[in-house]
DNA sequence: ATACTAGGTTAAAAAAATCAACTTAGTAAA
DNA sequence: TTTACTAAGTTGATTTTTTTAACCTAGTAT
């Protein structure tokens, strides 16, 4: 795998396995139940089967998704998100809320089913559940341990 | 602008606008605090002059940068985010967590810094403020009203 | 007078994406 | 049984983006 960008960055780390072009989208339609190779491409519009083709394979490799053969007879696949393309959730969240809140036009919104409320993204501590104020967050250097 | 992505979608406009290659790191530059061309050149490392230069213009027309002169003799110039930039941080945020829990290599954490535990994102009612699970978040389509 | 830094620009080359045509295997309809 | 059509791609040419590298202008520093 070339790296494009070579920080020692989680973003930019991230970035680097779905930062190309069309990737969010192509796992986004996947994720909304767009499992086929036509249902992909037709939902994006103008992306080239080329391109969707390379996206794919590539996406295969990072083990983002997988492609099952669904019917021997004719022969047809299709593709389905592991958990690691399955946790990018958030991030799509996060890029529809910006959207929603900075785009002259909005086409989706993300609300609460039991209130009809607008939803808004927050953080927890993973231990105590409780919610933290901005200002309490803090991003640090991490060190994996071995 | 031309739209490299002309899909009904919100998660595609707001790629439409952060999505090029390099832009997201470059607001996050910004964010962190290197504010001047050679401060975000030289984070950025493999980043070329002429497609910074290029990025910085193109966020300053969609209003997401703004260039201010803070010094006159010698000039010098510094990039500000605007408040539409700075929204883009539970993007970041997600990202990262992202990248935490799935790259190989990982380089930040977020975590709380009263009880130093590892931050997750939640959904929050905005009226009410309660936390939302998972099952009960919806997108829908959103019509702007006139 | 010479070198160095900030903040870029310009031109050429390389890489990535798009466009358009083609393929293969199967199904369906006339 | 010939024709048409669909799924899931591949191939090659063209266009657009990005990268590489060199250059520029002011001002500062030696």
């Amino acid at each position: 795998m070339k790296e494009r960008y070579p920080l020692p960055c989680n973003i930019a780390q991230t970035l680097n396995i779905v930062g190309d072009r069309w990737t969010l989208l192509i796992i986004h339609e996947i994720l909304v139940g767009n499992t086929t190779f036509n249902d992909i491409k037709h939902n994006l519009e103008t992306i080239s089967a080329n391109l969707l083709s390379t996206r794919l394979k590539a996406l295969e490799q990072q083990g983002m998704v997988v492609s099952e053969l669904y019917s021997k007879h004719p022969p047809r696949y299709q593709y389905a998100l592991t958990k690691k393309s399955k946790d990018l959730e958030p991030v799509f969240h996060a890029l529809l809320l910006w959207g929603r809140e900075h785009l002259d036009t909005c086409y989706k919104a993300l609300i609460n089913s039991e209130t009809d409320n607008d939803v808004e993204i927050g953080y927890y501590d993973q231990k105590t559940g409780e919610r933290i104020p901005q200002e309490h967050l803090s991003v640090i250097p991490f060190e994996r341990q071995t």
